[in-house]
DNA sequence: CTTGTGGCA
């Protein structure tokens, strides 16, 4: 603990400190900042008129350096040293020294936008520039100017963005630590490899023959290559020649693993045996893996980003920055001398590899981000000009305010209405909060806090078609289909089956549904309902009661909602066939995703009109969780897309350019070309209506009957 | 007729 390369440099960084508003640490691995930042401060005298925060990225690290600061300051965890994470508060007014996820810090700035019980802001680990972090450099860059005299901010970043952040803060000063990391040597390849499988299995497989002892770390992009050189490298293992060399396990490791087999990269190998971890970049930052001597760097990850303009997201495998391959590098020295094996050329590295990582802020949709700062209420900024240390492209920030209008979150000129309000305080995207609001004028609040909820689970929650299964896939045992009405109904169905049978785990495992995710989305329904209870200041039905349902089997009510909610997302169909344009955005064909439970007609035929949670183009460019909606219900958006100005949004000029002039005459085409289908198939849209509903009857009860 | 890098309120 003495041994913490950070306290040679306590006198110095406190000085620096002192003197400053915002100081830049540079703390390499194993320096000991997450751990002695606050401590040292804590020492100094800050704790004394306000709280030391420090915000990590993820949750397992805000709870565990909480817990290890407790136990060198040998308090109660939860007393002078607590953390705060989503769902768990573990502070009590003796509280000094406070953990917390940056998601957290935003929420507390919402009801108290200058955070006045803090003294002092620590930022850990701002090289990682997740989303939440982004937001919170730009407001503490205000807030330092709010507070001059009574807060301090501390960034600790990687090396080869220290600089920047500095520029961003007014030059601050920028003060390095050492770390504590063993040396590790890096080696080339000469060419880059056709196939990184291939070449990432002979490279194991010579560590295996010719190195030392010690364990091996794979880098690979994503679960179906880590499953194919998983058994590739089991067979070659298996195949070497008795005794010619050690023994061998092969464990994948990635983040749709069980939580038990993730968990077992933790417990350390028998005598005389070498671990192999094929990983996805779970293990760069999330979880650190002890004995890894030997590190393969395949140069790839898989990185999502959204388009704004198409409203499409994708999934792409790009290449890496350097402070990443930095990163996987280091991974190799925790505990001795180790060796990185680039699996591309040095040139590769130097001419071609970004320094950083792009950061997420640039690759997502910023609706909610957006809604966010807006209900801050900084009167003197235009969002377009808010000072990011990387400002999202105007695009982004134009699609934001455009899907932010069309959900009613932000008048014509830009500002918040009561309705955005009310929808910033929901954890949720601004179209579940939306739909919320709209649920409860409906009186079907309930399912919608459920549906947002089922929505907001990270992870699919569905079993996926395993793909070495036989082909002809079996109907679900027991799972609900939504009534032919689409996903969200299907997902509202299920949570309400499992919460009549008492939330039973057998049930959710009999069933394929993850028991972790379920039970994630049985606490943020409940956070939700708390919230929603609390800006009610009322009693709101969160809870309605199962017979109330039952009379409402199309959910007409409920897909109205969802339809307010997704304005920005909507689709219809071609006349011809079960492809839908994309209404809103740049229209667009795409598919309706071939897991979903939308059903078809007696013709073959989609509903005319949907709405998505997302576009998301893999093989093709698929909407996935489709909700059929009525074509009554889309009329007025239209008439909303017809008259948008996006301009006015973003509290610029009032004029109308000629693109928008032909944006909006073509949207006028496509209102009335909506309304003709209305004429002519309303009546058949509505008998079939009829018949789906009634079918959906029968099969329910005789679902029912069957379970029985 | 078929997706799931990693996180967070």
């Amino acid at each position: 603990m003495v041994s913490l390369p950070i306290l040679q440099f306590e006198e110095k960084i406190v000085q620096t400190v002192q003197d400053n508003p915002v100081v830049v640490i540079i703390g390499e691995t194993g320096s000991g900042k997450s751990t002695q930042l606050s401590q040292i401060f804590h020492r100094h005298g800050y704790s004394k008129s306000g709280v030391i925060a420090v915000t990590q990225p993820r949750r397992v690290a805000a709870v565990s350096v909480a817990r290890r600061v407790a136990q060198e300051l040998n308090v109660n965890l939860g007393e002078e040293v607590g953390y705060a994470i989503r769902f768990e508060d573990r502070t009590s007014p003796k509280t000094k020294i406070k953990y917390l996820t940056d998601g957290v810090l935003l929420r507390e700035s919402l009801s108290n936008p200058e955070l006045s019980d803090y003294s002092m802001i620590i930022l850990d680990e701002a090289h990682e520039r997740s989303l939440n972090t982004d937001i919170l450099l730009g407001l503490m860059k205000r807030l330092v100017k709010l507070r001059p005299s009574n807060l301090r901010v501390l960034i600790t970043s990687a090396t080869l963005d220290g600089n920047k952040v500095s520029d961003f803060f007014m030059n601050c000063p920028v003060l390095t630590v050492p770390g504590k990391l063993y040396p590790v040597e890096i080696l080339y390849s000469n060419e880059r490899p056709t196939s990184y499988i291939e070449s990432s299995l002979r490279t194991a497989i010579d560590i295996h023959v010719h190195e030392p002892e010690g364990d091996v770390l794979i880098f690979m992009t994503g679960q179906d290559d880590i499953e194919k050189l998983v058994d590739k490298l089991r067979d070659k293992v298996q195949s070497l020649e008795e005794g010619s060399c050690m023994d061998a396990i092969v464990l994948p490791l990635h983040g749709s693993l069980p939580p038990e087999m993730q968990v077992r990269v933790f417990t350390p190998p028998p005598q005389n045996c070498r671990r192999f971890i094929v990983a996805t970049n779970i293990a760069e930052t999330s979880l650190t893996v002890d004995g890894v001597v030997y590190v393969i760097d395949s140069g790839y990850v898989k990185q999502r980003q959204y388009n704004p303009t198409s409203g499409m997201y994708s999934l792409d495998v790009v290449q890496i920055s350097k402070v990443q391959a930095d990163q996987r590098a280091g991974r190799a020295g925790r505990t001795r001398p180790g060796k990185c094996y680039r699996l591309y050329p040095s040139k590769v590295y130097q001419d071609e590899l970004l320094d950083v990582t792009i950061p997420e802020i640039q690759r997502s949709s910023l609706a909610g981000s957006v809604l966010y700062l807006k209900s801050l209420d900084l009167s003197d900024i235009d969002i377009l000009k808010f000072d990011f240390l990387d400002p999202p492209s105007s695009d982004t920030l134009e699609d934001a305010l455009k899907q932010l209008h069309l959900i009613d979150a932000i008048d014509t000129s830009g500002s918040i209405t009561n309705v955005g309000k009310i929808m910033a305080e929901l954890p949720l995207e601004p179209a579940l909060s939306r739909t919320l609001l709209e649920a409860n004028e409906y009186g079907c609040l309930s399912q919608a806090l459920t549906i947002a909820a089922m929505l907001s689970a990270e992870t699919s929650l569905l079993p996926g078609r395993s793909k070495h299964s036989e082909k002809k896939r079996k109907p679900p045992p027991d799972l609900p289909d939504g009534s032919g009405l689409g996903d969200h109904i299907q997902l509202l169905q299920i949570y309400e089956y499992w919460h009549q049978i008492d939330y039973h785990i057998g049930w959710l495992k009999d069933n394929d549904l993850q028991v972790r995710g379920m039970l994630f989305v049985r606490d943020v329904r409940k956070q939700l309902s708390q919230i929603i209870q609390k800006i009610a200041k009322g009693n709101l039905d969160v809870q309605e009661a199962e017979s109330e349902r039952e009379r409402r089997r199309d959910y007409k009510n409920l897909r109205k909602a969802l339809c307010a909610g997704y304005a920005s997302q909507l689709a219809e169909r071609m006349t011809l066939h079960n492809g839908y344009r994309t209404i809103g955005f740049k229209s667009q064909l795409v598919q309706v995703h071939p897991s979903s439970m939308l059903r078809t007609d007696d013709d073959g035929m989609f509903p005319d009109f949907v709405v998505y949670h997302e576009l998301i183009s893999t093989s093709r460019p698929y909407m996935r969780n489709v909700c059929a909606i009525k074509v009554s219900w889309v009329i007025p958006i239209m008439k909303k897309l017809e008259n948008l100005n996006v301009n006015r949004l973003s509290g610029g000029s009032d004029q109308v350019t000629d693109g928008e002039q032909r944006k909006s005459s073509s949207l006028l085409q496509q209102k009335n070309l909506a309304i003709e289908q209305d004429d002519r198939e309303s009546k058949i849209q509505a008998a079939r209506e009829r018949f789906l509903a009634r079918k959906a009857e029968r099969e329910q009860s005789l679902g029912r009957k069957a379970k029985k």
